[in-house]
DNA sequence: AAGACGAAAGTGGTTGA
DNA sequence: TCAACAACTTTCGTCTT
């Protein structure tokens, strides 16, 4: 988990978080609690002094990934009895040895019932994850935040699915690339009660801040949808950034803020959608539209001459 | 006929006593 | 825990292009 996951101690409230690489770990710097070990350092333990030397000194494998879930770090040992040059590996006694192994392997990687909740549901999230093209920063940062809640006990009585889905649902907020509930509702095997109910969980007991999403986030995703191009999206976020100095934004829907700026956009630039169509792919009624629309239209007198 | 408009009643989540 | 509340939805009749 990033430092930007954890932002308060657990132990006394206390908001400075110390980053120790060199034991990989996150303090509390107020009263020394360890909120999390085994961070990532990023950098070389070792240093270069030529580049020759950087490439014999590289030890490069697969990445680590927290989507597989022994993180892509276990070993396999091959089906076929071949040994590494590819010679055929001889006698029975070695072969049945190899079999040992084999199956020993496969006990110890997906052994008790954490590792097997963690496999199925990082199966899950890759699925909704590749139904709604989430880029990978964010299931890397979901499958870390179900982690989490295993370590916390969060998954007992609730199911698998509707705890998937909330983590994908808040690593979106957190990576700054928002998708509705409902958006992840349809891809996921649950509905958007639970997921939203799941994930105020979540925050609570894991102190995760997630800050509401704002109606930009969503313009180039709408407009793309909606095969408007970026002279539209842009003058949409003019448009949203003109609302939120003047607070007309406050207290309201960012998705109802942005599909209501996107219809403005395209009726100023003549390259209109129907609201129909625009609440369609934002995932809010006409009426709400038509409501931001006449407010913004009303505070920021708005017309064909002056935009 | 399609799109836009707006009134009115209903819904689900948040807030504060 | 419950009621008040604001935002948003649903529904539907009317106006405009």
């Amino acid at each position: 988990m990033d430092e930007e996951d954890i932002v308060k101690c657990t132990e006394c409230n206390g908001r400075e978080l110390e980053r120790d690489d060199a034991r990989g770990e996150i303090i509390c710097a107020n009263c020394g609690l360890v909120l999390d070990d085994r961070i990532v350092d990023p950098g070389a333990e070792w240093r270069v002094f030529s580049i020759e030397q950087g490439e014999q000194r590289g030890r490069v494998g697969a990445p680590m990934t927290e989507m597989l879930h022994d993180k892509g770090l276990s070993t396999d040992i091959d089906w076929q009895n071949r040994d590494y040059s590819g010679k055929s590996i001889g006698n029975g006694r070695t072969r049945s040895q190899f079999y040992r192994m084999r199956k020993w392997q496969k006990r110890s990687r997906v052994s008790n019932s954490r590792e097997r909740n963690l496999s199925m549901a990082l199966a899950e999230m890759d699925r909704i994850a590749s139904r709604l093209e989430l880029p990978k920063s964010v299931r890397e940062r979901s499958a870390r935040i179900y982690r989490h809640c295993i370590k916390d006990n969060l998954i007992r009585g609730r199911s698998i699915e509707g705890v998937t889905a909330a983590c994908l649902y808040l690593s979106c907020r957190l990576c700054g690339v928002p998708r509705t509930l409902d958006e992840i509702a349809q891809s996921a095997r649950t509905g958007r009660k639970e997921i939203g109910r799941t994930t105020r969980l979540i925050k609570r007991k894991l102190k995760i801040r997630a800050d509401i999403p704002t109606p930009d986030m969503y313009t180039a995703r709408f407009c793309s949808q909606l095969g408007l191009g970026a002279a539209v999206s842009s003058k949409a976020d003019e448009i949203i950034a003109l609302c939120h100095e003047w607070e007309i934004d406050c207290g309201r829907g960012p998705v109802g803020m942005c599909a209501a700026s996107i219809y403005i956009a395209g009726v100023v630039l003549d390259n209109r959608r129907t609201q129909r169509e625009i609440a369609e792919i934002a995932g809010v009624t006409e009426v709400t539209i038509r409501n931001r629309y006449k407010e913004i239209v009303q505070r920021l007198n708005i017309d064909s001459t002056n935009f």
